[in-house]
DNA sequence: ACTTAATACTATAAAAATAGTAGGAAATAC
DNA sequence: GTATTTCCTACTATTTTTATAGTATTAAGT
């Protein structure tokens, strides 16, 4: 169980456009190299966020890439939604999906809500955390976490 | 992002071993013709769940599994720590792994702290959740809700 | 002792999802 | 017209997940 690149490689592409593309639009070259992601993936990614309206882009030389929201109305929830491939924890415990043939048995429709519960819980803590918010004081207050988390080698 | 059918399947084996393993153990074909999992799949989950030290296995006739521990102390939690292969939501994030490179580069440290806080959110509610727990809130509200409908694995 | 029913272990294979590539078309600035 | 950029579609490679298979071991009942 794991947040897919998209996300990840989403949010590093967001928080970079937010940082650098305060005066012109950021071409995805620029956050290839300096996120070091490959650009044709970081297309792939735009795309969606665009569709989403999450960002506009700019055709052409000078073109690139901006925030269309401002950094406080994204939430990693959101962007999460957008480029997770299967939303919640499991398929079948998504809005308006059939619900499985499992839960006849004993078991399934008591613990389908177990992961109903749990994406639950990952997306309200990630609905709280923005853009703005990871920009402003996402650097301290991680900062003292890594300290705890030992880097080996 | 998904749970693994590992965690799923592994949450119904105990459930049904807490359910039918009161007075004997339970044997996987039992569970297996129940839950309609694989029986050689079950193998491999209660090999890990049993050096995890969550059931106790007897073998020969007679024999099967039943929980090494009370339901109350099984948290859900537990389980999928156990049985899902990368714990936490992405790898570097884990307790003494070392950071990855991106590290380096603008964004992902910052990004990196989300997602240990999205996991930290979901098992901070999965640790909530218990075996019984589950059989004592589940048993009426749960199996009023079981239709016959499409099945997904 | 022999049969039966079960776990234990290791290896392998099939399927699905993820991650990344490739090539070219369209737009825009200079 | 050229360079730089997004846009779009398809393809491929890799990894992970989801099993299956076969054999060995253990214990109970007869």
């Amino acid at each position: 169980m794991r947040v897919t690149t998209k996300s990840r490689y989403g949010t590093r592409l967001l928080l970079d456009i937010a940082t650098y593309g305060k005066e012109k639009p950021v071409p995805l070259s620029d956050v290839s190299s300096r996120q070091n992601i490959s650009l044709k993936y970081l297309e792939q990614i735009t795309s969606k966020l665009k569709k989403a309206g999450i960002i506009e882009s700019y055709r052409g030389q000078l073109g690139g890439h901006r925030l269309a929201k401002s950094p406080e109305k994204i939430s990693i929830g959101q962007i999460v939604r957008i480029l997770e491939g299967s939303m919640v924890i499991i398929d079948c415990a998504e809005q308006g999906k059939q619900v499985c043939g499992a839960c006849n048995g004993a078991g399934e429709c008591l613990s389908r809500w177990v992961w109903i519960e749990a994406g639950r819980a990952m997306f309200n803590r990630l609905d709280e955390i923005t853009i703005a918010s990871l920009l402003a004081t996402g650097n301290e207050s991680f900062k003292k976490k890594q300290k705890k988390t030992p880097i080996i080698k």
